[in-house]
DNA sequence: GACCAGGCACATC
DNA sequence: GATGTGCATGGT
């Protein structure tokens, strides 16, 4: 498979990792959702899930004229499986959806304004309290659809990071987040584009071998002398 | 036909 | 707290 780095990674690289990405790839301007509702609705679909195919369930929810939250309050279940059958796991997905718009709706009357009043630290609570959102749905929904400062932590950025030494893929959510969090600026613009980075190499580069020789991040694999 | 993809809840130890 | 399992489609 692929070569190990022997090349560790240290988290105060991370805002030199962020400049090369940025420089290679340009800003990336995500989450790729038109308003913030199809995103809250694209975070909870893509679990675990090719956004290809997260793609072809908005269409049809598009196409239903459904992706609304009253459509969404309307819809029965059945009916909203249907529609995202495309996107996998419809049955829970389709619960999930459910839970969220009741949240949504009885926490913030269905105000996006509302829902942004709140603090970052009590909404990530309530988003966790959630039935079918953890940690990275909920850092996804503040981070894409209310413009919160939270860091959002994926299968990607442990993929990539693990391989170049800088914490084990099996460390926790919360561990990596607190690594990024702590080497970065804290910065809304900066959070938002280092994940859409982080996707465009994970996708792009470090899933197929004989790209990721060329992945930009292998400029940092003979910068520290073992 | 096997393997994988921007998780999460739940059971069990 | 760690580990295992179910959930499901579509692309390679």
């Amino acid at each position: 498979m692929y070569s190990q780095k022997k090349h560790k990674l240290r988290p105060a690289e991370l805002p030199k990792v962020y400049s090369v990405l940025r420089k290679a790839f340009g800003y990336q301007h995500w989450w790729p959702g038109d308003t913030p509702f199809e995103v809250m609705v694209g975070a909870i679909l893509t679990q675990n899930t090719a956004w290809t195919n997260v793609e072809k369930a908005i269409l049809n929810l598009k196409n239903s004229k459904k992706l609304s939250l009253n459509a969404f309050r309307r819809i029965s279940k059945h009916e909203l499986a249907r529609l995202i059958r495309p996107a996998g796991y419809f049955n829970i997905k389709a619960d999930r959806l459910k839970h969220f718009v009741t949240f949504f709706v009885k926490e913030y009357q269905g105000d996006l304004r509302r829902m942004r009043k709140e603090s970052l630290g009590i909404l990530r609570q309530k988003l966790l309290g959630v039935k079918g959102i953890g940690p990275e749905t909920a850092d996804s929904i503040l981070l894409y659809a209310l413009n919160k400062r939270s860091f959002v932590i994926d299968a990607y950025t442990k993929r990539i990071f693990s391989r170049h030494g800088l914490a084990s893929a099996a460390e926790s959510y919360d561990h990596w987040q607190r690594i990024f969090v702590k080497a970065l600026p804290h910065n809304t613009r900066l959070y938002n584009d280092f994940h859409a980075q982080i996707v465009h190499v994970g996708k792009g580069f470090c899933r197929k071998e004989p790209r990721c020789g060329l992945c930009p991040l292998n400029s940092f694999k003979n910068q520290q002398k073992e």
